[in-house]
DNA sequence: TCAAAAGTGTTGTGTGTACACCCATGT
DNA sequence: ACATGGGTGTACACACAACACTTTTGA
């Protein structure tokens, strides 16, 4: 067994056989009060016509992160958003043609942002709710159902909400982030009282217009470094 | 952009330049009441005699997780324990020879499976304590960093702990772990007030002998599943 | 004046934290 | 008898959860 530990620098490393590597994008982002994730329809084989996570091959000088933003430009014209590892997927079957190893990032896009996908064709990118996902390509399935776990962990224990909304906005804006996202009714009371004692906010004096109900005051994050405390 | 969407589709991905994938694995142990790593001396260039995290090719027809199963069972001769993939490092010029990406793993082994460590050459594979660690050969200080992060996090909220003891362990065995990897001192009659209350240990009704002290209670995890519980 | 969302406090319950002494055993 | 780790309870502060009505605006 000892004998094998520098097995790797036996190989000549520019002749092994070696895997594909991809990276696999889920892009979230809140629309009509849910939360949605950006799909693609395929056009070839296989899975052809089926839905499937944005992604493709990383290039030889670009790094995992980098081939992530450019997968997520091409897709969406967007730059400068939240982006994280998620994980990686590296079954040997699970892409049917050749081993296909594939890093998984997500996105969080935030409504300012999301005008930008009106010049893609509608017919074969989609925003999907998560609540009604069709079935995916390849192993994707697992992916988006992943994707949506570390989010939901996420935004209970760090500040990463902000990455959803526009750069101000209301305490029930707020609020409806992490309904969408947890899946759940919160005390309006209870949320204001620990959200704002948190100290993360900062009270911009500005308040909403041209509502047909009582204005509400506007406020934004303090710091767009990512947080770790507990939320909620 | 939106034209570039199936770009993963039009190349042959049969003839595309590829990056090359290893696994390294973090191979974490109590010993000593401390918390330690598992080296291995390079005998090659590049960072020739310098310490790094064991590793290899992934092969192409194996698992991401099975290679890394290899690789642990290679460097320790140990096998069904915890394993859990941490991240993937993909910084392009991280190994100066050519493109290569790593998935991290790390694996918690208990002082019953520790044994094997015998018949590998002591002098090119060591245990290293977390507060004493060499320079690290590539960005391996950075992945070893970046495990204990994780590690701590998941000692707070899982019952993970149970990877790191033998099958019956006492109370106080226990809080050194997490004294251990947290850094910390923990009030002895909290902490077992905290974990007690989890109904998460069963007793086996068994005691310590042979100590010249008064014996323990000797307690068990009543399930190996991870189970998700604020710990501590 | 109505509809719609904004905004605001109190109380009970449970949980975390700080803290010090006696017990059982082997040498 | 002494050294060593095993084992135990209480009090206070704080955080969380449950709960309903008044305010402000535009239509």
């Amino acid at each position: 067994m000892a004998k094998d530990r520098v097995d790797d620098d036996k190989f000549d490393i520019t002749k092994l056989k070696r895997p594909s590597v991809t990276v696999d994008i889920i892009i979230f982002s809140i629309q009509e009060s849910d939360l949605k994730i950006l799909l693609i329809k395929r056009k070839i084989e296989p899975f052809k016509k089926s839905w499937a996570l944005p992604g493709g091959f990383v290039w030889f000088d670009e790094s995992l992160k980098e081939a992530a933003e450019r997968e997520l430009m091409e897709e969406t014209g967007v730059k400068d958003v939240y982006l994280e590892q998620l994980y990686s997927f590296g079954d040997v079957n699970r892409d049917p043609r050749t081993r296909v190893i594939t890093i998984a990032y997500y996105a969080l896009i935030n409504p300012d942002k999301i005008k930008l996908k009106a010049d893609t064709d509608a017919s074969d990118v989609a925003w999907f709710s998560l609540k009604n996902l069709p079935k995916l390509a390849f192993d994707h399935d697992r992916i988006a159902k992943y994707a949506l776990k570390r989010l939901r962990w996420k935004i209970e224990y760090t500040t990463v909400a902000y990455s959803l909304l526009p750069e101000k906005f209301t305490l029930t804006q707020l609020q409806k982030v992490y309904e969408v996202i947890l899946d759940r009714k919160v005390d309006k009371r209870n949320f204001r009282r620990k959200i704002l004692s948190l100290k993360i906010l900062k009270d911009t004096k500005e308040m909403t217009g041209d509502v047909s109900h009582r204005p509400a005051k506007l406020y934004s994050f303090k710091s767009k470094e990512l947080e770790n405390i507990e939320i909620i």
